[in-house]
DNA sequence: ATTCCGCAT
DNA sequence: GCATGCGGAAT
């Protein structure tokens, strides 16, 4: 009712402004495709070949259990957490056991149940394990197996699709734009499409030859044109299917063949690259996927979900408005919370047909300017773009419910600790992907009793050890500002949730990554051990320049005594900033070869040559943008910006000797 | 910077 | 539910 309107509008994602929607060229399905576009580079969500992909893996968790532990893939399997399952396999969907579900229950549907409980961290280890009984109230639930999982998924689309962008959306899911890869196979099969015929009667904008015909046969699940049943879209029958790849089946072949359109082509080839990667990931890691393919990524999304497990479909573009409309729209992404709700009562509406004689003007009256974006998802339009994201989080979050809520504040730096040890294991795991990984913030939540929660956040000291020590000690000041040390207190303290978290991990970009390759990696047996370099940021009040102070901390672990003054050999004097420029000190020990010195020295200095040029740039430049490799990998501009210098200006920072 | 919220898996 | 992750917005 009155709820529906201060309903915020959700966010709008389409990076372009809205769209007029005589915008004719998402309402066409079957565009002609000219010699000009098919050759253009940069037509981007315009691209009237544009072909996205979603695939995801079933029941993912549940997987990774299985082939972690050796278990026949048929064998219904759950994955328990607590006293509820957090993922179920299809064998085990096939008993009628569904997640939310407690282990009694799904014992009893059946009997020969393979339960596993989640990993987690016991308080004082250092790394998860696969404990008898984990107790709530002592342990702390592990996701890193799968994480670790995932990543080894999403470089395999990486490996299989080198000019294909690659969306990390989830743990168990991505989007990938076949857009390029496509056309490029398309050239490749079609040579005589890359010139233009001299006969052409408009020259490249002239349109294509007809396009050849498709055999979907091993292409995947393609979607009927004319299927109405809204069942066809919503029933998982969780076939018994744990074997081969593929199983796809085309009930409906072919009663389109004349309509066939080189957007179906391309279609065509995407699923034939998918499929490739797809029987890649099954017969190298073992994890059964399912992909949806089509025009966009709202579609590729919603397509996935038309066959699982273990399959792929496709939806042609003359297929589109027959699938939307029997679809319940809840189901649509970010149509699946409160706006959806609101807009199901609004319209007293289920389906997306309900809504099509919904006009943009009243919806935007009734939901806001930006619930074009709705109006536009309802008809298939959606020009959000894949966005690279290759699994690098910008965050890094350890949590911890606490149903035996904390009342003492001497009580917190225990799950800190084990919180600390969580994102240490992670940090070092997540640079043995990408060494030049760097936090800049540490942050801890708390949450107070019923609804209050608090957080506190602080610049993370720079190094490459973040053992348990550093992140521990640095959460216990953070806990200490937020909860403070008063054991007394008016209300009495009760905390039932902390978590902490690092923010703000970039990668260091081009010149600084390859001083970052010349690191030595915290040995990773004994971490306890070793130097850490930190940094502290100052402002000098007098001339508002940041200053540097080289801080070396030497961990206890027994044995030695403090080094102190390393010997700077391999360094050289800038002579824009008169400064000497160093090779970090643990480079220098352990016999490294000459040579190797020699290169790192050199890519220091060009670097910090770099570094300067950056400077300058973001002093001259206001207009145009900086090249790539002098922005921060985030996407905040380092030219454009007031600020002096750009936000790494600087590994040179670091590594300069004072 | 902090505190929320809402969305999602 | 739980344990995450993301982004936006109000303060």
């Amino acid at each position: 009712m009155s709820s529906s309107t201060n309903l915020k509008p959700i966010s709008w994602r389409g990076k372009g402004k809205a769209a007029d929607s005589a915008d004719v060229h998402f309402n066409d399905l079957n565009p002609t495709i000219t010699y000009r576009q098919l050759h253009s580079r940069n037509l981007g969500v315009k691209d009237p070949l544009r072909v996205i992909a979603l695939c995801d893996s079933d029941a993912f968790y549940a997987a990774c259990e299985q082939i972690r532990l050796g278990i026949d893939p048929s064998r219904p399997l759950v994955v328990q957490q607590w006293d509820s399952l957090i993922a179920v396999n299809y064998p085990a969907r096939k008993f009628g056991i569904t997640r939310m579900e407690k282990i009694k229950e799904a014992k009893k549907k059946c009997p020969e149940l393979v339960v596993v409980h989640v990993a987690t961290y016991k308080e004082g280890e250092k790394e998860p394990g696969y404990w008898e009984n984990p107790d709530t109230l002592t342990h702390k639930v592990s996701l890193d197996h799968y994480r670790r999982e995932s990543m080894k998924v999403i470089r395999m689309f990486q490996e299989g699709l080198p000019s294909g962008e690659i969306e990390k959306a989830s743990i168990d899911e991505a989007f990938i734009d076949f857009t390029r890869p496509v056309r490029e196979e398309i050239l490749r099969r079609y040579p005589d499409l890359a010139q233009v015929p001299p006969d052409a009667p408009q020259g490249p904008d002239s349109p294509l030859p007809p396009p050849p015909p498709i055999m979907w046969n091993d292409l995947g699940t393609v979607i009927p044109v004319s299927d109405l049943s809204p069942e066809s879209s919503v029933t998982n029958t969780g076939e018994p299917n744990g074997h081969g790849l593929p199983d796809d089946d085309n009930e409906s072949v072919d009663n389109f063949d004349d309509s066939i359109t080189w957007h179906d082509v391309a279609l065509a080839i995407a699923a034939e690259l998918m499929g490739k990667i797809r029987r890649d990931i099954h017969s190298k890691l073992g994890y059964s996927t399912s992909a949806g393919i089509a025009r966009n990524k709202f579609l590729a999304k919603l397509t996935a979900s038309y066959k699982k497990p273990n399959s792929q479909s496709i939806l042609r573009n003359a297929a589109i408005p027959s699938y939307l409309k029997p679809m319940p729209f809840q189901k649509i992404r970010f149509l699946g919370g409160k706006l959806g709700k609101a807009i199901a009562e609004e319209y007293e509406a289920s389906t997306v047909g309900d809504l099509l004689n919904i006009t943009l003007e009243e919806m935007q009256r009734k939901f806001g300017e930006e619930s074009i974006w709705v109006y536009e998802i309802l008809r298939g339009i959606d020009r959000s773009e894949v966005k690279e994201k290759s699994g690098v989080n910008k965050s890094m979050m350890a949590a911890k419910n606490l149903p035996n809520p904390i009342t003492k504040p001497s009580q917190g730096p225990h799950w800190i600790r084990v919180l600390a040890a969580e994102l240490a294991l992670r940090l070092r795991e997540a640079r043995e992907e990408t060494p030049a990984l760097w936090p800049k913030t540490l942050v801890l939540h708390v949450r107070l009793g019923y609804d209050a929660s608090r957080s506190k956040q602080a610049a993370f000291p720079f190094t490459r050890d973040a053992s348990v020590d550093v992140i521990a000690s640095a959460g216990d000041k953070l806990w200490k500002e937020l909860v403070g040390a008063d054991s007394s207190r008016t209300p009495p303290l009760k905390i039932t949730h902390v978590a902490l978290g690092f923010t703000g991990i970039e990668v260091m970009e081009a010149g600084q990554r390859t001083i970052a390759a010349f690191l030595k990696p915290p040995s990773t047996s004994n971490q306890a051990e070793g130097v850490d370099v930190s940094v502290k940021r100052k402002r000098d009040s007098r001339d508002d320049v940041e200053v540097t102070e080289r801080v070396v901390v030497r961990r206890k672990s027994g044995s030695d005594s403090p080094t102190v003054s390393p010997d700077y050999t391999a360094s050289f004097i800038c002579d824009k900033c008169s400064k000497r420029i160093s090779l970090p000190e643990d480079l220098m020990d352990d016999g490294l070869d000459d040579v190797i010195k020699e290169e790192a020295l050199e890519a220091l200095r060009v670097e910090h040559t770099d570094f300067h040029y950056a400077q300058e740039l973001s002093r001259q430049l206001s207009s145009s943008a900086p090249p790539r490799k002098f922005r921060p990998s985030s996407g905040e501009q380092v030219a454009t910006t007031k600020k002096k210098a750009p936000q790494h200006d600087g590994i040179a920072r670091f590594f300069a000797a004072k």
